[in-house]
DNA sequence: CGGAATGTTGATTATATTCAACTGTTGTGG
DNA sequence: CCACAACAGTTGAATATAATCAACATTCCG
């Protein structure tokens, strides 16, 4: 019943939500580094209980202090997990994109979704229930590593944002963070990147506003360092550009 | 050769190193979470290579970017977990304290220490060799389970502390770190807490500088919700510093 | 006791936010 | 296809928060 179908009419603006599909939810699946080396069969009951969602942009795909159903993994689409504070405000933790998935640590230790998720993309995901995982890591060794050793990167992801949040000014995290996004291309001199979402949204990321986040590219640019045009960003001198990021 | 003997002369200001001693050792390492309803079996070859060092108070443990021995766990004693920013600046991320220990995703990841670690009082620790808790990962299921929760839970610590360090005022920082102060203790009215560290330290945990916790505190201590008296601190009104931390 | 570390207090300053007004962009329905 | 509404981004001025600098007081140890 209820194939991926017209997008469902929820009433509230929220995510749709998926029916069972084994075979979607499990080529997703299969290509997460959560699931290395773990046994066909050991996998089989995880796969079986997936289930597929869908999120349109801008929707809410989990509430802060909620329970999460299970770790969410993307076949598409774009989200953030974000930790809102006063009024519209928000420190942005991470985006999620496809092939990647958010939610191990609440999920194995039952605990409620420490941030709020909302799309920013039309998104497809695989829901991996909890009780599956949960089981999973009591059972079989390989994924009980993997978990390991994924929290452990987290873990040593976050120490390293709390550095950089707590010990550099804005105009160092911006300048990090460009010459973050242009590791992930080629090194040529000249090299352009684009942010992966919204100015508002990357400067949420960085733990600033958008209007210090306009001065501080304004200033960039008006000093030759970078050149921009929307939201495709040339870096044009490299090395002044880590020499502001300290 | 070499027992614990009188405490080493070390040409820098270093912890002092200790030998290879599997009874003390082992009866540290027994009581951590870590190692719960792992068998005995496995623990042997662990304490078996486990050996114990000695820092005094004010000597540097692991810094930043160093490999660790492995994992370091308190027999008792304390220090802190450092992140330097810039000329005797630092955001310490926690204190660790008898029967506590870190380094657990550095060390699983053969990864450098992304902290700076400085003795705050005389301390023995147990060095937990990185070699055997990588093949004791490998190999027990119990201890995977055990990482994978630990790990889990300090993820979920890092998230809200960066909620914390960049949602709230410094004034909300400091009433609610008071209030789980607090909280380990009793529930009664107005309860006294002892602060772990000196206030230079728990200004830094806290993320903000000496003098604005000294200005802080003064303005609580005038608003008639604690009382100050060297590191032991009397909340007066819990509900008013609740209603302080937002 | 004396010296170093720790803590307090006031004045000044830096950094980034907030508020407000305006411009540009995008996507939707008539 | 255009008009328009909602969203995204820019810019300037005023403001808040906490850091920095400097001087002094206190406490802790050896």
């Amino acid at each position: 019943m209820l194939q991926q179908s017209t997008n469902g009419n929820n009433t509230a603006s929220n995510a749709d939500s998926g029916a069972r599909d084994p075979r979607l939810a499990g080529s997703v699946i299969a290509t997460l580094p959560l699931f290395r080396d773990v046994a066909r069969s050991s996998m089989a009951p995880v796969v079986a209980q997936a289930s597929v969602r869908y999120a349109r942009r801008g929707a809410t795909i989990a509430r802060k202090g909620e329970r999460l159903p299970g770790v969410l993994a993307f076949a598409y689409g774009l989200a953030k997990l974000a930790l809102p504070h006063n009024r519209g405000e928000e420190k942005v933790l991470r985006f999620v994109g496809a092939n990647e998935c958010f939610g191990e640590a609440a999920v194995l230790l039952d605990r409620p979704c420490p941030v709020e998720v909302v799309a920013l993309a039309d998104s497809m995901m695989a829901v991996i229930p909890a009780r599956a995982l949960q089981k999973l890591l009591g059972a079989d060794l390989a994924f009980a590593n993997n978990v390991a050793k994924i929290l452990a990167g987290g873990l040593l992801g976050l120490v390293e944002e709390l550095d950089v949040s707590t010990g550099r000014s804005s105009a160092q995290r911006l300048a990090g963070y460009l010459n973050s996004l242009a590791d992930s291309g080629d090194g040529a001199e000249p090299c352009a990147v684009v942010l992966p979402a919204t100015k508002t949204a990357v400067a949420a990321r960085l733990g600033i506003t958008k209007e210090t986040m306009s001065r501080l590219l304004r200033e960039m640019k008006d000093l030759g360092v970078i050149e921009v045009s929307r939201s495709r960003i040339t870096i044009l001198d490299r090395k002044r550009l880590a020499g502001i990021a300290g």
